[in-house]
DNA sequence: TTCATCGTCATACTTTAGGGTGATTTTGGT
DNA sequence: ACCAAAATCACCCTAAAGTATGACGATGAA
């Protein structure tokens, strides 16, 4: 397969050649310079020179490891503090969008999975920080984190 | 730095046309045929071509998802994964920070802990969101914890 | 010595987060 | 039916976070 694609690109730059061998000729009688048809033969040869670069040589493959987390030990149950959420006055709607705070999620993207608009949504974080005193919803996280409030 | 390569490139192909101008008129003037020259030149650039070409494209990148095991055990002492950090190319600089996004400070106050400025703190921080392919800190600490690279 | 990486810092800009306030609608309990 | 808490939403504003780019010195490996 390679070898076949190697003899066309051999013979399409032979003909090639000709054919600039030829036009050569009528660009003398025309007479036009040679810098001109230097610098033509240079450009055409230069992106032909990138296409069989491309074609024939095997696209240079870096490897690229994605890291998937995988679970050792399962045998870690999660269990939700509720005595920390009543005396928090935490509630169960909050303690779902903590949930998906801890996870990651934006405001935006909170609202999108809980159906509610943004504002709602900032309004339950601003409850949280309140409840949790955190300034900021990283805070909350680790907070939450050790009062057993989220996995 | 692709940018840089391609200047050079660009200014090495400039030059090399200038050298062959003036290559050319000797080449004239000894009576050189114009197709021997026609040909040197169209070698010469399909080399330059083939070379452009596989500096100049990026290599395909291959995804291959490496699993990490990870223990969620709560009563085991914490050790950071020091592999997953070499892997994911995080600098000790940049794991000091990330520990310290994981506690919930702010970038002003990792600033005034770390003493640098907080341009230097958005800065790593930044790095640190592309290194563990995140979009926020809440989702990097998220992250983060599922790779042991924080408590 | 050269080259690449790291750590540092800045500036300008956009986006997201958070605070304050007030309002309407559900909902559960009495 | 009524009340209180919960949930919903809006608007305005400030603060913080994040993006992009460029720069510069230090360090260490080739």
């Amino acid at each position: 397969m390679i070898n076949k694609r190697l003899i066309i690109f051999g013979v399409t730059l032979a003909l090639l050649m000709v054919v600039l061998q030829v036009a050569q000729y009528r660009f003398i009688i025309v007479g036009h310079s040679a810098e001109l048809y230097a610098g033509i033969v240079a450009v055409i040869f230069v992106v032909l020179g990138v296409v069989m670069g491309r074609k024939l040589t095997k696209p240079q493959e870096v490897i690229v490891e994605k890291l998937v987390p995988v679970t050792i030990n399962p045998s870690a149950p999660f269990a939700v503090n509720e005595q920390v959420l009543e005396k928090l006055n935490i509630s169960k709607r909050e303690h779902e969008i903590l949930l998906l705070i801890a996870q990651g999620m934006s405001n935006q993207e909170i609202a999108d999975t809980t159906f509610v608009s943004i504002n709602t949504v900032k309004t339950h974080v601003s409850n949280l920080l309140l409840k949790l005193d955190a300034k900021r919803r990283a805070q909350a996280i680790q907070k939450a984190r050790e009062l057993n409030l989220v996995p």
